[in-house]
DNA sequence: TAGCAACTTGAATCTACCG
DNA sequence: CCGGTAGATTCAAGTTGCT
């Protein structure tokens, strides 16, 4: 189903990704960012891939999700193994020394901190608060907006930029090291700075009928930092579809699969109606 | 060299831990805590092990920690792969692979969000603000105090790191004796929770001669956790001996390598003169 | 003794350049 | 073309010293 607006237009895929993948075009697509079902997790919704099945059965999709991305896109993979027997599962990790084998690049992992994690107590663990936001690309050069998601400056900066004292001047000069002193004055006037690989977040627990756990947020904040207006964001796991609409309300247009029949038609619905898209 | 107290002992060896490590006895120890020379970081003091040969360098090392570990310990690694030609380099998750292959149990993953981190800017990364805390055993039973690591509801986790730097440690110790029970006491008729598995801390920058990159609240905190009063704890990399001097402090024996020379008498001296050795 | 202000340093990583 | 090194860039703590 298509749903196209002057600006942006959805693609919503009812099926399995493995195989509706087949219908995107290659290199179609600038940015990934999904949340496949968790191996183990979400077992009534999606018959509960076992972890040790885990890697075999996202591989292929994997491979296709090379298949359909630009030279200069991203993907953007958050998943967290669970613990089983008492250990942390090797799924994930293995999946990251197969998909370079498929030619991907693991550029970076970025930590998603919980900040209201699940509650609970075991004997022998404490509570999980952060999963994986794994970075994969085909090239070494990729689109990267770091301007759109910068961050307001620590408070550091009110003190140390009161007064420029002769040192700060001075640093690069007089000692051997990184030389920071020699550009403070440029700092003047700024109140913005480039965040860090950790992302703070709390996950929304108010969804009524979702399990997704996946914060608008999260991929807003994807979105912003390596696509502009105008490009493709796919999610092969919609799910909520929280994804889609975060990429809708900035303008980029969207591929979205989803298997759960009930879920594409609620998704469908919400799309269709949704004053955003202004049909 | 051996350094006996009516508590505690430490003893100090000076080599390479692949063969100083066979002086240890088998399962003599409860918990390994330790931060290894990174890969291609510190050349200049330990020769600095190349990315890809990483593993083949660590691996007979873990074997021994394996052999010296009690079947009720824990061994704490702290590492992270540094970004190697556009990409995070696989070594590390390698070598939980293969860990595992030696019989280890990967049993948790904990992330140290380094708030202050080292700064910089690239066109295609942000900053590295975050480490990995592997946790291995070799049986799913191990030993595991929670209650003493509990921190009380709220924000005051944040800012218990921050009251744990060098000079608020001594400033409390002068006074009380033992500054952290003295705070905890503070709040016992508050509702305490059990943390989770991200810990927030700053590595410690101010240090004149070492660069002590491993904070005193974080091999703390696992001794803290996953020892007595009277148990032994070894570092084969101590450094700047950080850990050594925290399980000392607890009242827990020490077992500790260090192949570089200077850094060795060093420790030494610093180990015998400490006021807490009471000689 | 609390508070402010100056000062210091860090497990980084990229690009360019040289042999 | 491979390997090593130098230069450039950039935050947010802790630490020290003074009022």
């Amino acid at each position: 189903m298509t749903i196209a607006t002057p600006n942006h237009n959805a693609v919503l895929l009812l099926g399995d990704a493995r195989f509706e993948l087949a219908k995107v075009a290659s290199e179609s697509v600038d940015l990934i960012v999904t949340s496949p079902p968790y191996a183990n997790q979400r077992a009534n919704t999606y018959g509960g891939v076992k972890p040790a099945d885990y890697a075999a059965w996202f591989l292929p999709i994997a491979g296709e999700l090379q298949r359909v991305l630009k030279p200069t896109g991203t993907f953007i993979l958050n998943v967290k193994e669970p613990a089983v027997n008492g250990e942390r599962h090797t799924h994930v990790i293995e999946i990251i020394l197969e998909m370079r084998k498929q030619g991907w690049l693991w550029t970076e992992e970025f930590v998603w901190h919980k900040k209201n994690c699940y509650p609970g107590k075991w004997p022998n663990r404490f509570r999980d608060a952060w999963e994986r936001l794994l970075q994969f690309n085909k090239q070494r050069k990729f689109k990267m907006n770091q301007q759109a998601v910068m961050v307001p400056v620590g408070d550091w900066y009110d003190n140390r930029m009161r007064n420029l004292s002769e040192t700060d001047r001075t640093r690069d000069e007089s000692k051997v090291g990184s030389g920071f002193g020699k550009k403070v004055e440029n700092w003047l006037g700024r109140d913005m700075v480039y965040p860090t690989n950790v992302l703070h977040g709390a996950t929304e627990c108010g969804n009524r009928n979702h399990s997704a756990v996946f914060p608008y947020w999260l991929p807003e904040w994807f979105i912003d930092l390596f696509t502009d207006p105008g490009d493709t964001v796919l999610d092969p796991f919609m799910g909520s579809g929280t994804t889609a609409f975060a990429a809708l309300d900035k303008g980029r247009n969207v591929i979205g699969i989803e298997m759960h029949e009930p879920y594409y038609n609620e998704l469908k619905q919400r799309l269709t109606q949704d004053a955003r898209l202004a049909i």
